[in-house]
DNA sequence: AATATCTGGACAAAACTAGGACAACAACGC
DNA sequence: GCGTTGTTGTCCTAGTTTTGTCCAGATATT
């Protein structure tokens, strides 16, 4: 019995006393009896003893409310909506958003399991086969609204970009929807970049793509990524010769260098420019690599003290140690060499 | 699975409070109710209660209505426009808008005349020389708030492009200067596409860059500027090649294609490209080139009847055209040839 | 015993409606 | 030039609906 309900339930277990509902919603405890009372927004299982008991599920939908009411709409008009209409009525919102500059954090910040991954993996798929952009564009703010950026980038995007890669190769896919899912997520994950607000006291990272390297969407990703850690991306899009990468990091004061190697992998700049930008930029100012065509240099890549974090949570770690002074740089009289 | 219902379009169904519409659109609650007290703008649908109730159809029209009115259209004159029309009268206005009588050249090879416009270009590149990517960011979205978006993108983006250009081929600007500008406007203009509501009926056009061409931004002007003007670009990126542009063309059932040519101008690729293109593309279907090496292929060009309009301008009155089956190709029979 | 939650209701702030007033401004006739 | 007229955005009042907060007595939890 017990067994069967952990493999069948995830949301709907009845656990919460309402007072962690409204720390977790920012709701109080009142107006959640209110809104309960009026407009049976949330039905709440109950303890033996009447105590109300909400699931994740509950909480959720409360969360969503609250946005929703935030951007104009009624109560009456959105109390006895699921889930999902929720959700889409807050993301469709949230993108008109003219004076808004909201910025709700996530903090819901579920990682996914495998299952809803593939079947968010699946619909956006989708979308693509039928070349239905804004489809593809409303699945992909849903599922920004609903998650953490660090978990979306990691759990959808990424993903989603293998899968599209392979599916093309394969020729379950063709090339033009290939570059349609190509040409939205380069929108997308630009875009990404400003959602949060800046303060102009975040340290600086210069985000590209050595010479050479055409594909632009793994360094727009840690762009994405490392300005939701509180970093100013500066982001030069790809195929930018060592020179001029030394040259902005000098202009703009970075304190970091991320650089993307995806395609192709064999190509006889990589060392050069890798080189050149480990030999002229100072010591303490740690170089990143990532992308597909890592391995292939990866002597090199340790020769230099390049850092090449295997994960993204590695490079967000990094970059944290970065931020505080505690990072310890694998470049040591490189200069020299 | 709630696929088939989610498709972005706009309904007719009341259901918008008056505080979301005036969110979505700008306007004040008090202005949206005395538009509809003077001349019945939009009649919304009442609640029980009396309460007025919006559908997507009025939000989009008087979102038309406010960007008509700021064009200097009187309101008695817009009130009972269809929202078809209004896309008409906006995109007709902006046409004209703050040049004198005498000229309405868009600015393609000499872009100063004002001194606004001057002003707001010199400030987007200074923003550029310091890498302050708010700033120029900043300037954009003010730019475009002020300006009715073809405008924006024809007497703002076109020349501030240009500038950029030279500037870095005269050396007043760093490469790392131009890229970091060309991935902002990259991500901006692409956003821009997405600014119009989609009724779901629209027309149509594939937009992209055939094999060989990388540079992007071009097109993505076209993008944007098409959809304003009640077009829906299904965007393909750059380098996409001749089969899989009219494999997409069959598969979405675009009405137009256009395609970007500018640099290499000599890529011995686009003329069996564009070659191919008119062979396969059925006769009543528009092609329309554009961009800096249309000149390098001019005879080409005509021989195979693609179309070449010279300014922006003259695209969207063949557009125009095209949508409402006016259109006169200049392709006859070149599948014989 | 102190704290939290429940039910039911009261109450006030906020939002919406209808109608109208008013100043700023443009257009027009003279 | 001047005055008149019409247009337009904003604001005001008074009445209604919606919504957030608070209270009181009873029950449960710690």
């Amino acid at each position: 019995m017990a067994l069967l309900e952990t493999i069948s339930s995830i949301d709907s277990a009845p656990k919460h006393p309402i007072r962690l509902v409204a720390n977790r919603t920012g709701l109080t405890v009142d107006l959640i009896r209110a809104w309960e009372k009026r407009y049976s927004v949330v039905e709440p299982a109950r303890s033996s003893t009447k105590r109300r008991l909400y699931s994740d599920y509950d909480i959720e939908r409360l969360r969503l409310i609250r946005i929703a009411k935030q951007n104009g709409r009624r109560l009456a008009d959105v109390a006895k909506l699921s889930l999902e209409a929720l959700r889409d009525v807050v993301s469709e919102d949230s993108r008109f958003e003219d004076t808004g500059a909201e910025n709700f954090r996530p903090t819901w910040a579920n990682p996914l399991n495998s299952n809803e991954r593939n079947e968010a993996i699946d619909a956006l798929l989708f979308a693509v086969q039928m070349m239905d952009q804004h489809r593809f564009d409303q699945l992909l703010q849903q599922n920004l609204t609903n998650l953490a950026l660090p978990i979306f980038i990691q759990d959808i995007i990424a993903p989603l970009l293998h899968v599209i890669g392979e599916g093309t190769r394969r020729g379950d896919l063709r090339i033009a929807h290939e570059h349609l899912a190509t040409a939205h997520l380069r929108t997308f994950l630009g875009m990404l970049r400003f959602r949060e607000a800046y303060t102009g006291i975040e340290p600086k990272i210069v985000i590209t793509t050595p010479t050479g390297q055409l594909h632009e969407l793994g360094a727009l990703m840690i762009a994405a990524l490392v300005s939701a850690d509180g970093w100013l991306p500066v982001y030069l899009g790809p195929n930018t010769p060592a020179d001029e990468i030394i040259a902005c990091i000098k202009q703009c004061g970075a304190r970091a260098l991320s650089v993307s190697l995806t395609y192709p992998a064999d190509d006889p700049r990589i060392p050069t420019e890798l080189t050149r930008l480990a030999r002229h930029l100072p010591v303490e100012l740690p170089i990143f690599v990532g992308g597909a065509s890592v391995a292939t240099h990866h002597n090199l890549i340790t020769k230099l003290g390049i850092d090449a974090p295997e994960t993204l949570d590695d490079l967000r770690n990094s970059l944290k140690d970065v931020r505080e002074h505690r990072y310890m740089s694998l470049r040591f009289d490189n200069n020299s060499a």
